[in-house]
DNA sequence: TGTACATCAGTGAACGCGCGTTCACTGATGTAC
DNA sequence: TGTACATCAGTGAACGCGCGTTCACTGATGTAC
């Protein structure tokens, strides 16, 4: 199921990595001390001299490990088609896999207001997305190369929102996958969003 | 905290409502066999009466107590504008309610899956909106009330993408909410969809 | 170089607690004659 | 109507298990003289 863990890494990071490893596969739920232990390669007495707890421990997971998503760029060179395009694809990946440990979240409230407490100390957030993203499009739409009725929000929300709608939406689904490729998927988005930016 | 149970109720009915009161607010993971019990006004050992197992009284829960999302409705009096603001209206209320405990599934995946079998058994599932959404664009584009070239699925995704990222994206915020009303947020986003369907 | 001691990373085994679950039981209600 | 029995909804108390956590300890490495 998972290879061995290479014991020449510091013990610190190991146990991060086989936490973050075992909540994506096993679930929050049944990620124990018992089997993080195991995964990294340590007795469960050695989690403790690196975290006080196990709820920091998962703290420290997903503040070091949980992947960010950096806001669109605002290359002047390429189409806004292109620029969205490439941020959708970001997206899209990141969502993907941020988005079954984020969601865990909601079974423990107490893990979750301590995740977003230390989010919000380094001005990060599920909401940061949204809002980087429609300071672009008024970027762009101050530099005429949106419509001015355009409502920059909307299209945020609109964009992003499809993307992490993608990284749940199809998990029942029989082949448990989404219809199109990330790739396909990200351009298809952007596409339509533009025609409605014009 | 809660008002005490209606005894009147019928046992089963009441350990239902106790059970999904408590996954929203204590969270799955610490609504408890106890918990549960205390808050339908009877024995633990009752529980048991009605449900083989927690698991099971889980499944249950979220097959009956959940909200489902009804599929737009085709209004030829209406604008397609209009329609899709009530969807949007419609969407954004089912993944306010659903949306906390849905997510919070990802903790566990043994009972996701249990979940989504009884989905497909029931032909519905986390997938359903945006293809009925699909299909409803997909009448009016047939009915010549939207452009051809628009792609009806890129539509559906993004309309119903921007109601889900609503109901999580400003958790972490000081307020904790959303920047629109409900009502207002459906209006634009159907308002900024149409603008590239035409 | 050898020796005595200090530091450090990590452990085996145990601890207590809270969990889901089960068991033998009770008291109220229904039924037969 | 009274009596004997059956059914039913629900319970108090206990059970074993697995969990997170702690404790006293070990063996390897570094340091002083």
């Amino acid at each position: 199921m998972s290879q061995p863990p290479d014991r020449t890494r510091p013990a610190r990071a190991r146990i991060l990595d086989a936490a973050h490893r075992l909540m994506l596969t096993l679930g929050l739920a049944r990620t124990t001390t018992k089997e993080i232990a195991r995964a990294a390669d340590c007795s469960e007495a050695a989690l403790y001299k690196y975290f006080a707890s196990k709820e920091d421990l998962f703290v420290e997971v997903l503040r070091e490990r949980l992947p960010r998503l950096s806001p669109p760029e605002a290359d002047g060179a390429r189409s806004v088609e292109e620029n969205l395009t490439d941020f959708a694809r970001q997206a899209t990946a990141f969502y993907a896999e941020s988005f079954p440990i984020a969601a865990s979240l909601h079974a423990d409230p107490h893990l979750k207001a301590r995740h977003y407490d230390a989010m919000r100390a380094l001005g990060a957030g599920p909401h940061a997305p949204v809002y980087a993203l429609d300071a672009y499009l008024r970027a762009e739409q101050r530099a005429g190369r949106i419509g001015s009725e355009a409502d920059t929000f909307a299209a945020a929300s609109l964009l992003l929102g499809a993307c992490v709608h993608r990284s749940f939406a199809y998990e029942a689904m029989p082949r448990g996958e989404p219809p199109q490729s990330a790739e396909e998927f990200a351009a298809r988005m952007a596409t339509q969003l533009i025609r409605g930016t014009e």
